[in-house]
DNA sequence: ATGCATGAGGC
DNA sequence: CCTCATGCATA
């Protein structure tokens, strides 16, 4: 018998086919808005040096006069010995021989390092970026980022009419042009009424699956948290919130009606391994981000072995980095 | 609540 | 390889 197939009906992808009109967000800006801070005072020589020797300071230096309250752990024995897990679906990761990209280690690196840096963020800044610091959410063009993969629940959501409008004067519901506010206001009433009904954010989310809505299944605990907590992008804020509203209206109306509601999971096998970055190690990596938030994978080696990470390790960290600061960027200024 | 990871869809 | 939506595992 299979009993591995536990979850996960329909592994629905939403994604935001093309809100260029109003929002751009995309590709397009990350590439133009992200210049690191210091950029203008190393354009030239000493440039190479400087920069890595910035991002070690920076590391370094973050330890002991920021004191942000770090509540991690002391302990570093995690990722060093998960060089060969045994992941199931192991994404190859056949990093084992620094040698054959860096011969030198160290010249070869920050060179290595270095020269792609001042490569990538000389064109970014050009001449402009110290006068004024426009790097925040505006479109400046438009992006090729085309998604047309979601037709289900982007179609109730998204799917912005290039014209249709209620000619009554009512703006009414625009689903991409929802203010942040709105979604804001109901993520709050959602988590309240939620709790209101004993109901847990896992169970909302196993639940969902039983609301038979085309092409939405569960969600995991995970999800719901962040969508009470607005940690999800703004796209993803729009696409669930239909979904959510739908079944808390239902699950009220339950209520009312003295209706059980007996949707539980199964626990099924759980393996996964989630490799835990030290502290000192994230330090610097959250140094060479400021620096350069798209390293190429050159320099994603580099650091890896500099850090004594797998590379997909750094890698991976890079892009979940990114997301994280698209989110903050955009909560920013709303 | 959040860190690291997976995978689909896309250049 | 990236972005984006999501999830498992964990603090």
């Amino acid at each position: 018998m299979m009993a591995m197939n536990s979850k996960q009906p329909f592994p629905m992808h939403l994604q935001e086919p093309k809100f260029a009109s109003l929002h751009s967000s995309a590709e397009a800006m990350r590439r133009v808005c992200l210049p690191a801070p210091q950029l203008q005072a190393n354009l030239f020589g000493g440039f190479d040096e400087s920069l890595l020797a910035r991002a070690e300071a920076l590391a370094a230096v973050d330890i002991v006069s920021h004191g942000k309250s770090h509540p991690f752990k002391p302990d570093a024995t995690y990722h060093t010995m998960s060089s060969v897990p045994c992941t199931a679906t192991s994404s190859a990761v056949p990093i084992s021989h620094p040698s054959a990209l860096t011969s030198h280690p160290h010249h070869a690196v920050h060179q290595g390092l270095d020269g792609d840096l001042l490569d990538h963020i000389s064109p970014s800044l050009t001449v402009s970026g110290m006068g004024a610091p426009d790097h925040s959410l505006m479109a400046t063009q438009i992006h090729p980022h085309h998604l047309g993969a979601m037709g289900h629940l982007h179609q109730a959501v998204g799917m912005g009419h290039p014209h249709a409008s209620a000619p009554n004067g009512m703006s009414c519901l625009n689903d991409m042009e929802s203010d942040p506010r709105e979604l804001e206001a109901f993520a709050e009433r959602f988590k309240q009424r939620r709790i209101k009904l004993g109901v847990t954010q896992a169970d909302v989310g196993a639940a969902l699956a039983n609301l038979k809505i085309p092409g939405v299944g569960s969600l995991s605990q995970s999800t719901i948290c962040r969508f009470e907590s607005l940690t999800l992008s703004h796209n993803n804020m729009i696409a669930l919130k239909p979904v959510l509203q739908a079944w808390l209206e239902e699950a009220e109306a339950a209520y009312r009606e003295k209706n059980a509601k007996p949707e539980l999971f199964s626990g099924g096998e759980r393996k996964r391994k989630r490799t835990s970055i030290a502290a000192p190690e994230k330090r610097s990596l959250e140094a060479y981000f400021a620096i350069q938030p798209r390293p190429s994978s050159e320099k994603i080696a580099a650091i890896a072995e500099k850090l004594d990470l797998k590379k997909n390790v750094v890698r991976v960290w890079f892009c979940n980095q990114r997301q994280k600061q698209k989110r903050m960027k955009y909560s920013a200024i709303h």
